[in-house]
DNA sequence: AATAGTAATGCAAACGTTTTCATAAAATTT
DNA sequence: AAATTTTATGAAAACGTTTGCATTACTATT
């Protein structure tokens, strides 16, 4: 081989093979029309034969932009942030941007750490789930003055940019829908809601709705449950046993309503003919599950896709001008979604 | 604000105004212990007032480590795939990396493109899921010299490093269980196999399986079905309305295992009375699932962090000696999860 | 007290690029 | 044919670190 010893090519090397200088190679990937076009085919062959690969590093060092952007979430292993980590990922890969992705584990301190690391590697631009965060983080974001986006949850008073939905409505939508179907005695199972804004907006929303109609669970009907379909099944399970049953369900998402269904199957209550049952949240499958669940729906795509680009306009923005100014945010709508696990109430028993 | 007009305080400042030189700054960051406490102390303070963050693309310019490695996955949005790769995340983590990830759809063009991409940012090692890969994926992977690691698939000759299980195991698995069962009218669902290991694998694990015991399904009863519950749903549903019925469905994933059963209530077909149904794979959910699916275990999470750790390991040894040499294969054990879908042949009608 | 050894620091040369400025050659205008 | 513009290239200075070597000031050994 023509390469010295296995090490790596340089550009230097491809200068030497092609008979030009560094310089002429660098403009040649980076303002081709600067470069006679012989000379442009030549280097092409220099860079084929060594095996040259340009070191984004280096270039990085120029107060060029790194080309990468880093993404920090909860968990990757959520069906939820799954669909939303793939949008975004395509948006930004669109835009040629590489992807730093980091998980904390619900844990804001971690957040952090995972978010300095990042800011070592020069990320161009943040982005972030739900709009809780430690105020080291705000700060550390403030001060290297990163371009930085929420996704998920919208909220007009944000601290940062955000795309996303409004979960208080969406906590809202599904009491409303319930308490149109006639249902009363209706019981809450959601998260866990500290630094969980997603959770909090959501259930906060639901109990605005119930209470405004007279319609507040009692404390035995106001139950948790963790994300997670085997746990919930089983909370879900305490709730049917107790001596007085709800009319209706309502879920803090479509993985805890999944519990919650096969915990009624196991005890042969019938949904929706014993049980309405309505989740948050529309993941991928609850449409396809028997009987297909009533949801409401969050476009997880979309608000991705959005964000995704939105993060690269960011970027742009922020290199043109020194305009760290403004935030944007956009607002994705929710919907519901009905299909078949809620029926309005019985009157006669 | 201290900080000279809003441009990030980089070594230099941090020196200044601790009044050492970079070398020294430098120092106390690599090797502290070479460094006066006294003087570490003022570096801190002053790395603490400045806000100074670390520029790990500049480091990675000295032949050091850029402390990244790249995954590359079909999709993220895919719960077996989600496992792994949150597995993988919090093992590489773990040892102080950061992750790269993209995903490539499937498509082993676009999987190459990322792998170039990846090379760009000098990521200190690449890992790939499954054994099917191009040539020219493989030239570069050889070429460049990265270590590399191949999650998901054991293949005793593989090209590259493996930690995963054997697919054919599986698909053998499998199929004997439902012969063990006393089935022989025996129909197959699975994915593509294109450019898919894992699928083509299991196939002909079964195949191999059905055949040796004279129960090959007929050209009618072999059919394709997308990741997809969707689809799969409508596949199935196509094959139940066939006038001779299966008396069990060997399924390709448990995706499509969850979108069969779902067809299969959708006609009043009694899951396993009428109709046994096996999975591949034990996705997160489908132990809970109502029946609880019978399936092939795969530990996911297991082979994720054997493959992160396993990943780490690689990297430290091509910096120590330059081995470039062996391969390492790591072969995790799959089982049978028996649970509530399949059921022993009636003899009777 | 002279010498050897050690600890702490600084200088300057790398690392692999990009980019500004200068220069040479060619093409165009006068 | 001289002057001007355009096109193509190279030299060298950046970028923000790390590190080998040199230097200085102590500390221990004879």
């Amino acid at each position: 081989m023509a390469s010295k010893q296995g090490n790596k090519a340089d550009i230097v090397d491809v200068a030497c093979r092609a008979g030009v200088s560094i310089s002429t190679v660098s403009r040649s990937f980076n303002h081709p029309n600067l470069v006679n076009l012989a000379t442009r085919k030549k280097i092409e062959k220099s860079v084929k034969a060594l095996g040259y690969i340009r070191n984004r590093a280096a270039q990085a060092m120029h107060g060029r932009r790194s080309g990468t952007i880093g993404l920090i979430v909860p968990t990757i292993d959520h069906a939820i942030f799954a669909e939303v980590i793939q949008s975004f990922s395509d948006a930004v890969d669109q835009a040629g941007f590489t992807l730093l992705i980091a998980s904390h584990g619900f844990d804001l301190e971690r957040e952090y750490a995972v978010l300095r690391k990042f800011l070592e590697h020069r990320v161009d631009g943040v982005a972030l789930i739900g709009l809780d965060h430690s105020e080291p983080t705000f700060q550390l974001l403030d001060q290297q003055a990163v371009p930085v986006i929420s996704i998920w949850n919208y909220e007009e008073d944000s601290r940062i940019s955000c795309v996303g939905a409004a979960n208080n409505e969406a906590g809202e939508l599904a009491a409303r829908h319930v308490l149109d179907l006639g249902h009363r005695r209706i019981a809450l199972v959601f998260p866990k809601t500290v630094g969980n804004d997603r959770a909090r907006g959501r259930l906060e929303g639901a109990l605005t709705q119930l209470r405004r109609q007279q319609a507040e669970p009692s404390e035995a009907w106001t139950i948790q449950a963790p994300y997670n379909i085997a746990e919930a099944k089983e909370a879900c399970g305490a709730l049917f046993d107790l001596p007085e049953r709800p009319t209706a369900l309502l879920c803090g998402n479509d993985v805890i309503a999944q519990g919650a269904i096969y915990a009624a199957v196991q005890r042969g209550v019938q949904v929706p003919e014993d049980l309405s049952v309505l989740g948050i949240g529309d993941f991928k499958g609850s449409k396809e599950m028997e009987p297909p669940l009533t949801t409401i729906h969050f476009p997880a795509e979309e608000i991705g896709g959005l964000a995704g680009r939105e993060m690269c306009d960011l970027i742009a923005q922020s290199e043109d001008l020194k305009s760290t100014g403004h935030l944007v945010r956009k607002k994705c709508q929710i919907s519901l979604a009905e299909r078949a696990t809620c029926l309005p109430v019985r009157r006669l028993r």
